[in-house]
DNA sequence: AAAAACTTTCATTTTTTATTGAAAGTTTAA
DNA sequence: TTAAACTTTCAATAAAAAATGAAAGTTTTT
């Protein structure tokens, strides 16, 4: 395989599996790549690379910016904005990790902790089943914040090197 | 907050939850429904609570099957199939973990490989930049797919337990 | 064997999400 | 101050995803 060909398979490839957990293609596939380029990308080289109109690249570099995975730079002398992508995978994880908790996980758990309140019947099947499905729930949810608040943290091989000592 | 409400609320964060990481919105909604129901329920009540077609109860429940969080119930004497959820979130959690991976991180993983096999000019920035990023990013896929596999082996407290008494 | 009870399919329609591109906005340079 | 270089906005359009519902399919009962 060329790299050519073998970038444009990752493109499509993080393009995919970005759409498959919410986060829209083109912008995963405007992720991949600066994440495969060395050096910060114009919108206009990347308008052309993806073949997309210039209103949707600015809109998912700013998205990707505000998701905190993709940085302006500025050229001496010049007046284009450039982008680059951070290349580090346990840096990007930690940031979509800490976005998607914001974001998804802490609204989640307010409302759970407000459905937790309700009270009712003990004795009624319909509210028992309730509390106890919230509950269960609210604890995982919990367990996964704590987990995601230690990763967002954490120093990758601290982090690993922890979850494998047990896991063996 | 009665109970008939905060049903409802729960019904509609749990579809929300759902849309934001990929899983259509009434597929969630009606896993949210059995979730808080202690009964099993025919496609003809579910169809009526939430509002939604025969067609769209039928495919959602199929694939809530085939995602392994609903099951179908006989009842002695009737014909109509019933429908129950597992209430229970830790094997909820571990089931989708279980699917996910098989249908989006194996998948990904043998792409990473396949795309880290690619041989060129070492000194080429643009080859030494996409190598890079793609060991990266399968070595952090590789370490979520041994937690995963651990994950869905494992027993609830044991897991937790060991993650936490590293992290503290 | 025909009707009744129920489930599944899928072409069509609706809804939602993403994209376009031209106009408006902004900043720098002449 | 005005033109050039560049960025942002957003109403309109297109594409993708989800939902509908009537017809076809299946199983059981009479």
């Amino acid at each position: 395989m060329e790299l050519a060909e073998a970038k444009l398979k990752f493109i499509e490839t993080w393009g995919k599996l970005g759409s498959e957990w919410g986060i829209n293609r083109t912008m995963a596939q405007v992720h991949a790549l600066l994440l495969v380029t060395p050096e910060a990308l114009t919108t206009e080289e990347i308008m052309e690379t993806l073949s997309i109109s210039r209103g949707n690249a600015n809109m998912t570099l700013r998205d990707l910016i505000s998701w905190g995975l993709v940085e302006k730079q500025h050229k001496a002398g010049e007046r284009k904005e450039y982008f680059f992508a951070d290349k580090d995978a346990w840096n990007i994880a930690r940031q979509v990790a800490q976005e998607r908790k914001k974001r998804e996980l802490d609204p989640m758990i307010k409302v759970l902790n407000e459905l937790s309140m309700i009270k009712g019947d003990e004795k009624d099947p319909q509210f028992k089943t309730f509390k106890t499905s919230i509950a269960g729930i609210s604890k995982l949810a919990g367990n996964v914040n704590k987990t995601l608040e230690t990763m967002i943290k954490a120093e990758e091989n601290w982090f690993w090197g922890s979850v494998f000592k047990l896991f063996k």
